[in-house]
DNA sequence: GATACTCCTCCCCC
DNA sequence: AGGGGGAGGAGTA
């Protein structure tokens, strides 16, 4: 039974786009049907035009999770500083940063530091097989995200057996903390991007880069400027800052985010994803 | 505070 | 076919 959302002129989305930019790593395209796993749900869907198709989750869901209710046209005038950038957004229009759960997207980065995108997909689906909930739905069956709780209770050598490598020990110490804490999520959501970096800082496997990624995706924290390599020599080519050459160092990469956080404004997480995905 | 080294897996190239 | 080197960030000394 699959439902339909029809996306108006002021609405512009790009489900391709979005899924692909490397932002989320539990999704698969055949044959035009986009599948993936998040939150407890397996979703399918697809999109012709202006017309989503899709079935495992309702409508306020899918608003909410492809950020639909956000004006991207405005976000995208906002952070339209130059030419370069103007270039990005003009040939990837469309493409949405996504509410990812907290807990899943904190574990999403753990595992992508040091790691490739088809890297961080098996270590992501090796522990959903391992340890999360199966769901079953009239398109398939697929296993859900390891909760903390179910992370926090299975040794370490399981979890490096999910080929996370050292990152493995990180995995059970934050998750052990994280199930420990109930109200970690919402200490987060409420404090401002500094405070919430400085918190989030603190668990094991989360350095800076992880941090901004974790405050994007997962909190919402729109000015969050995530420095990876790519983004690295993309701002030295195009703004001079920083030195795409030597390894980047914790000075470096705080000078190019708040370089990027000052030039783009509020908005600068989306100015990050345009700049990456036209890398 | 800055630097160098290690941690592990995957992938590409010879 | 097997081995070497590079890529990718956080933690530690």
């Amino acid at each position: 039974m699959s439902r339909i959302f029809l996306l108006d002129d002021n609405t512009p989305f790009s489900l391709s786009e979005t899924l692909s930019c490397g932002q989320v790593f539990r999704w698969h395209e055949e044959n035009g049907w986009w599948q993936g796993v998040c939150q407890g749900r397996l979703i399918r869907i697809r999109q012709i035009g202006n017309r989503l198709e899709y079935s495992g989750c309702d409508e306020t869901f899918l608003v909410y999770y492809f950020h639909l209710d956000a004006d991207l046209n405005s976000i995208l005038d906002s952070v339209n500083k130059d030419e370069y950038i103007n270039a990005a957004i003009e040939k990837h229009r469309g493409l949405r940063i996504i509410r990812q759960d907290p807990w899943e997207c904190l574990l999403t980065y753990i595992c992508a530091q040091n790691a490739n995108i088809p890297f961080i997909e098996r270590m992501l689906s090796n522990m959903s097989e391992m340890s999360g909930e199966v769901i079953k739905t009239e398109s398939g069956t697929a296993h859900a995200y390891p909760t903390s709780e179910k992370l926090s209770l299975v040794c370490e050598t399981d979890v490096s057996g999910c080929s996370t490598g050292y990152r493995s020990s990180y995995i059970c110490s934050t998750a052990y903390e994280i199930f420990s804490d109930k109200m970690w999520a919402d200490k987060i959501y409420k404090a401002d991007y500094e405070s919430a970096r400085k918190e989030i800082m603190r668990y094991k496997g989360i350095g800076r880069k992880v941090a901004d990624c974790i405050l994007l995706f997962g909190f919402q924290k729109y000015e969050s400027f995530p420095v990876d390599r790519w983004v690295d020599r993309i701002m030295h080519k195009y703004y001079g800052v920083g030195d795409s050459e030597k390894p980047l160092s914790g000075g470096e990469y705080e000078k190019i985010r708040k370089f990027g956080q000052e030039y783009f404004g509020r908005y600068a997480g989306y100015a990050q994803e345009y700049l990456f995905a036209d890398r």
